[in-house]
Parts: structure tokens; C-alpha cells; sequence
DNA sequence: CATATGATGGACT
DNA sequence: GTCCATCATATGG
């Protein structure tokens, strides 16, 4: 199976966001010495300073994560909670995808919803900046038609746009969801 | 150093 | 649906 390339990551983050359910995440786990598989359920895509639910908007650091070359790891914290991203987009926009959810393929967890995943992983700040290749990369895989993507707003963000950048695959039981989704 | 801020999650009505 | 504990940043003095 291949990894994507970065001329994958080098559109736009919708489109990204939308073909990167399906695929899998592989995480290099130096901890557990295990090299951890899982599919990519739901993504969201978030832009430059035009999208005000970005944090590139505010936060400095962020801002110049997200310009960095397409295929760049970002791991946003918040609360008390690792955000897995990807950066997308050409250098010098600011543009990534994050990962909500995962489907586990060869391990055991509850990766649905986007601090619950790294906290399976063990992912945290340490790839932060870091290029898509080694400790994690994604694996090209199964196409998801556009019948079977979901699409809705973005969850838990305070000043959303008005276009749904969130997707997922439509019955996917590891899909993050509960009452307030 | 002090303080504001949530891309959350989980408990609860 | 609402409420809130929690804590690693970012930012300003």
C-alpha cells in the first residue's frame, strides 16, 4: 500500500479532508513498539484568516505551522487534549485537515473524537512541525463515494462558516457522536 | 509572572 | 440539549 504523497496534501483542505476519509493512519508507536493502524472516519478542514473559526486567526505559532509545506503535522492543544492535523494547502496559505476520528485496525480503543485518538496513540506535541513520513504517514486506500460522505458543520467551534467542512462516512459506528453532535 | 482562552469530553437534565 | 472541570499554550506586562 502507498503513502500518500505530498502533492495529495497540496489542494485545497475540503477536497483533502473529504478524500482522506477511507485512507489509513499509520502511527509508528516508538513507546509500544507496535506500528499502529487505523481508517480515517471523519475529518474537518479549516483555512487561513478568512475562516474565523481558525486558530490561525489568533494564535501565531499556528498560523505559521499552517504555512508550512502541505504534509506537515499539527497538533493543535486544547483543553486538556491533543488535536491531530494536517497540514494542506500550497506553502505560504494557511490550510490544514483535522482528524476527528479513527476506525482501529489492529489494536484496541476508542479513537472517536479528535482527543480521544491521540490519546490512544500516544500521539502528542512531539510531532508537532514535523513532516509526514516516518513516525506517521497515511496509507493510500478505499475511495469513499460522495453518497456515502456525510457532511455538517464543525463541532465545537464558537464562529463556524456557513458551508458544512465537516465529513464523515455516513453509519460508520466509530464516528464521533453523542447528543451534542 | 498572570491571565485569558478553548479544534474537548463526559456528566447530567 | 446544557453545564463545567481541566490544563497546555499564547500573549501581554
Amino acid at each position: 500500500m502507498k503513502k500518500l504523497n505530498k502533492e495529495f496534501f497540496e489542494r485545497n483542505a475540503d477536497d483533502v479532508a473529504k478524500e482522506l476519509l477511507g485512507k489509513v493512519l499509520v502511527f509508528n508507536s516508538g513507546l509500544l513498539k507496535k506500528r499502529l493502524r487505523a481508517k480515517i472516519v471523519e475529518t474537518e478542514a479549516y483555512f487561513d484568516e478568512n475562516d474565523p473559526a481558525s486558530r490561525a486567526v489568533s494564535n501565531g505559532d499556528l498560523r505559521a505551522t499552517m504555512k508550512m509545506g502541505a504534509g506537515t503535522i499539527l497538533v493543535y492543544g486544547v483543553h486538556n487534549n491533543w488535536l491531530l492535523n494536517v497540514v494542506t494547502g500550497f506553502e505560504g496559505g494557511a490550510s490544514a485537515v483535522l482528524i476527528r476520528a479513527l476506525e482501529p485496525i489492529n489494536f484496541e480503543g476508542n479513537c472517536s473524537g479528535p482527543g480521544r485518538l491521540t490519546k490512544v496513540l500516544g500521539i502528542d506535541k512531539l510531532l508537532h512541525k514535523k513532516i509526514l513520513g516516518v513516525e506517521i504517514f497515511i496509507e493510500d486506500s478505499e475511495i469513499i463515494s460522495e453518497e456515502e460522505i456525510g457532511k455538517s458543520h464543525r463541532i465545537g467551534v464558537t464562529k463556524d462558516l456557513k458551508e458544512k467542512m465537516r465529513f464523515y462516512i455516513k453509519g460508520n459506528k466509530f464516528v464521533s457522536g453523542s447528543s451534542r453532535y
